[in-house]
DNA sequence: TTTTAATTGTCGCATAGGCGACAGTTTGAA
DNA sequence: TTCAAACTGTCGCCTATGCGACAATTAAAA
């Protein structure tokens, strides 16, 4: 994993995917740069390790480039994959607040540039401006409503339900950042959705073939192709 | 829903159910202080609302005695059970920090008394002491921690296993409050357990024979007492 | 271009679990 | 004490889904 400081040269190109992120873009203009400039951009080959499950946590990540899958291993050794953080994602908040190691495993599923802030520093920008706080409590109750609503999802719909809310997720980014037209397409291998679905590839293939059929998607190879996103809204609707 | 000012002499009665909850244990004194002379005492009667979906978040509750139901409805009608808030479990925390409306109905199961904080109360006490938000940046996360867990949970355990978790969850209250023996019981209809599985009551029936078979449990018209917890515990390891 | 590995498409069988039906129990109200 | 309502126990059928097997397809490396 290797690292760079941040270049203040560098935030203007790096600005656009920051203004794509919940944690940014509400954050006043100098408390930004504050953050950025004592940030390091790390570069992750695709496999590696970010960090790993009982790690301690150092500090927060935000995707640049590329795409980091967050996932559990059972006792069994089958992985649950939680989801991808993708370009604009932030991830790793938690040990940064409560001083806990890693809840999960996060690998770089492509080549990565990982805009990395330490506990150090996030922590020195708390202590310099406590009016963030309220922010930064309201990300987190962003991310337990998501978390909330995926349980929703799990207990009520049925597996082609979840799949189709799982397409439109992914295709949007976590936080629906790309509101999507249809024509949207995502690349991901029928073996990791069934993953995150705990389900079986088989059965995701049936089901995506349904979904082609229906005219709601297109399938090829790794690719899927959104046609009609209303439907797939509607199909998965709690 | 009767409600009644915090006597400042009660407050010596109430302190026990304080000290059992995550969010008022290591908090100082006088902060303890200061939030509940200012909270009221709630009354509700079993099967009334304590909040609805979408209503307003106006404070965050304490359990002080009985059973809150936290439920979702499905656009077909079918209820979701998150899970039942018991004497010293925290609710209602997070439209408390980002202002948006309830994501959950909460009902109470029993007659309820519960302590209840307004926001204004709470906000008040965390611009007087902005050094108390750490402390409540931790409780957020360690929500988002049983969250995650859950998830897990729901997505590697068999559903026996998942019955066994919500069993100990249950009879050892939210937080771990109480570290469970054999002989603890707990009350609840097959019914409820189902809802909460996401299951059926039959099936849930079956499952419940099973493991009062193997004689880790016995069950008895809507008391589950537990005779073998290390057991328990074992099956629903993930 | 050829070869190899990864991914996808498709069958068929096994099983968990949903669900209707109905009888038996218990509780609580009248 | 009686009765009704709620809850529990049990059977049987049916569907969704897991999963092994193997062929077909594609991408990527040699």
């Amino acid at each position: 994993m290797r690292q760079l400081k941040i270049n203040p040269m560098l935030l203007d190109s790096i600005r656009p995917i920051l203004n794509q992120s919940s944690w940014f873009k509400s954050l006043p203009q100098d408390a930004i740069e504050q953050l950025v400039t004592a940030a390091k951009l790390k570069r992750v080959d695709t496999g590696q390790l970010v960090y790993q499950k009982h790690d301690l946590g150092d500090g927060l990540y935000c995707v640049m480039s590329g795409k980091v899958r967050l996932s559990n291993v059972t006792l069994e050794g089958k992985e649950l994959i939680l989801t991808w953080m993708q370009p604009g994602n932030w991830f790793g908040e938690i040990s940064l607040f409560d001083g806990l190691p890693r809840a999960h495993d996060a690998h770089a599923d492509e080549p990565c540039e990982l805009l990395k802030i330490s506990s150090q520093d996030f922590k020195a920008l708390l202590i310099e401006r406590p009016a963030l706080y309220p922010h930064f409590m309201r990300l987190l109750c962003q991310r337990i409503r998501t978390t909330f609503s995926f349980i929703d999802e799990t207990g009520s719909l049925s597996l082609k339900g979840k799949l189709c809310g799982r397409i439109l997720l992914l295709a949007e980014g976590l936080e629906h950042q790309a509101p999507i037209e249809n024509g949207a397409s995502l690349c991901i291998s029928q073996e990791s959705l069934a993953l995150m679905l705990h389900s079986s590839r088989q059965t995701v293939n049936k089901l995506l073939q349904e979904l082609q059929q229906q005219g709601v998607i297109k399938v090829h190879y790794g690719k899927i192709t959104i046609l009609q996103h209303a439907m797939l809204k509607t199909l998965c609707q709690i």
